[in-house]
DNA sequence: ACGAGATCGTTCGGGCCCAAACTATCAAGG
DNA sequence: CCTTGATAGTTTGGGCCCGAACGATCTCGT
């Protein structure tokens, strides 16, 4: 889905095997596209600015949660950073032990619990997230500065389709 | 990364946090929503197409490269799908495992791999692809049609923005 | 008071994911 | 030949990823 092929060859080559499918090109292209740029943006970001401090996307992202809304609940987390509570559940047990997060069962309603950054925690995003900030200027910088606003958009506009098809919100 | 929170909330928050760090916060949605819609893309097709015949998301890409490349070696499908030989080697184990492709020793090379559809892979993909890409086409009718073309382009900059970055071809 | 149903976080099993180490093979030069 | 270096694919070890099952806790109607 991501490779030395392109668009045009793939089509030739999708043509060969099936010229009597009727296929929406488009389609596909927005959605590999969509998926080559996330991957080569997550991998030129884990390389550059989270590996040297020897840290996985998925934990980062749970840092990042947790830094701007702290005290937070992990349900809140698990959604905000979009992957399942059974994941957070193992993301979190690495980062608390490696001291940068805490788990605290919530007083007034058991069931909760709330998640902090350690002072340790909170030195490491200080230093690491301006550093991610400025990668993800870089990055953005190959949109036209006209048409940045413009791709979160509809970049959000995919998300909230993708969303309403899979869970219909009737 | 991807929640209930705005993108306006999520900035009044982190300001709150650091109001002395300068960010780009443009730059901060594009990345975010770039995240965002391809995992609800990926979550949709996983649950709506490929859950139903037992295929994750790896593996239905690993698939249709296959189908379309046949004969091909393993180098080739790792870099066309985007991940590495290591997890090729896992998620081919697998497909071969339930009858789907084949590997087959080059006689020209002997280190090199061919990896061919079985029939009943190439079944497989004929009656899944049809479904799949009319999943793709409900989800692109989410951005405006003058724009889809657009929107492909731009991702192939993100993309290629993101690998130059990373492995500068100089 | 109390059971029925909902919700929260954890655990478990199986699969994906990658870097690094490893084996086998090829290619080039001596 | 044979050695050196490059290349292909597999294995290994550690971490992420999800659905399903689970125990604990809350809520609400009776």
């Amino acid at each position: 889905m991501a490779g030395p092929h392109t668009l045009a060859e793939t089509e030739a080559a999708v043509n060969d095997r099936l010229a009597d499918m009727d296929l929406d090109f488009e389609a596909m292209a927005v959605v590999s596209n969509l998926f080559r740029a996330a991957n080569s943006v997550r991998n030129h970001l884990e390389r550059s600015v989270l590996q040297p401090h020897d840290l996985t996307w998925t934990a980062f992202v749970v840092l990042w949660v947790v830094w701007i809304w702290e005290p937070v609940e992990t349900r809140t987390v698990a959604a905000e950073g979009g992957f399942s509570k059974a994941t957070l559940s193992g993301v979190l047990s690495t980062l608390e032990g490696r001291g940068l997060v805490t788990r605290e069962r919530s007083e007034t309603d058991r069931r909760l619990v709330l998640v902090r950054l350690t002072k340790r925690g909170r030195r490491l995003m200080g230093r690491l997230f301006p550093d991610f900030n400025a990668e993800e200027r870089a990055l953005a910088d190959a949109i036209p500065e006209h048409s940045r606003l413009q791709t979160a958009d509809l970049l959000r506009l995919i998300c909230q389709r993708a969303s309403g098809l899979t869970s219909p919100t009737t």
